[in-house]
DNA sequence: TTAAATAGGTGGACTGGTCAACAATTTGAA
DNA sequence: TTCAAATTGTTGACCAGTCCACCTATTTAA
């Protein structure tokens, strides 16, 4: 799991040319950061990635949501949901609650002990998100969302953008 | 293709509840979105991805260097760029031009086609780049690249390095 | 001179995503 | 009412990207 980077060897920093400025190239590179940061104060201790954090607090928070709603909600592929779901059930933290509307479906909710570790974990991810972000104050930290957010909502757009 | 997000079918928001202040979040998401966008605009007309164009971009602005130290600028393991090399060979964008004064290493640099493929490729990017982040003006933009810099930037600051 | 370090490479494994197909069930239009 | 279409969860094949352990050739340094 752990990317692990690279060796310690200092280095001569490298020329970037044109990727200097660009957005993605930046947002690319600090995104791998907080995985890692991620994966080293959480993923090591508790076994459970970004994703499946997501995952978790999704359904915490959206308690009997389907596995169809939860692969829109994360935007992946409906099959991929079934995997993850798995692992989390396995792991006794959630569980598959038939729905009694529609037997298709599924109603995922937390268990006892699901609700207890993600608290712990929540608390530890609040920590290491704080600590990665240290370099940055409040006010900074708040723009930062804001703006991230703007690149990623979908929301008030071009309207005309034929999706097909 | 199309990682084309979500079902057209307007679903109503989930609650996030504390990831909504998670910075990690907020990045990862924008960083998924970054990629679709590139995806959409330059993977599907010119087979390569961010992190090949990356690579690229590096080869490019520090030829003649070594598998090795392009492992290291690229963040991962070495024998991850065997295949990534291959690939921008087979391509005919670069070469691998054995080292004369070790026998060891190879000293990857550009072609002509190379070179001039990453120049239209540049442009294309340059351009998506700037219509991703359409919803930030240019001061934002620049804050953000601020921003993002600082939290995956090692320890404080760049020594004595002239270049650029 | 020889042990250690380094460069590039191979093969196996794992992760996380895609897509296509499928059965059970629900929905909706005729 | 009925039956075709859509939806839900699932499986299986596949792909890309990464890691690791190990390998050879070569260079470096003790």
């Amino acid at each position: 799991m752990q990317p692990q980077g690279a060796t310690p060897v200092r280095q001569a920093a490298l020329v970037h040319g044109p990727m200097a400025d660009e957005l993605g190239f930046h947002l690319r590179r600090a995104q791998i950061a907080a995985f890692r940061h991620f994966a080293h104060a959480i993923s090591a201790a508790e076994g459970i990635t970004p994703g499946l954090y997501g995952m978790l607090q999704a359904i915490a928070n959206n308690p009997g949501l389907s596995q169809s709603a939860l692969a829109v909600a994360m935007d992946v592929d409906r099959s991929s949901i079934v995997k993850v779901v798995d692992q989390l059930e396995e792991k006794g933290l959630i569980v598959r609650d038939a729905s009694p509307t529609d037997r298709r479906r599924y109603r995922l909710h937390m268990t006892v002990t699901g609700t207890q570790v993600l608290d712990r974990i929540e608390d530890a991810v609040m920590r290491q998100d704080r600590a990665f972000s240290a370099r940055l104050d409040e006010a900074e930290r708040a723009t930062l969302i804001d703006f991230l957010k703007r690149l990623y909502q979908p929301d008030s757009e071009p309207p005309t953008l034929a999706r097909e």
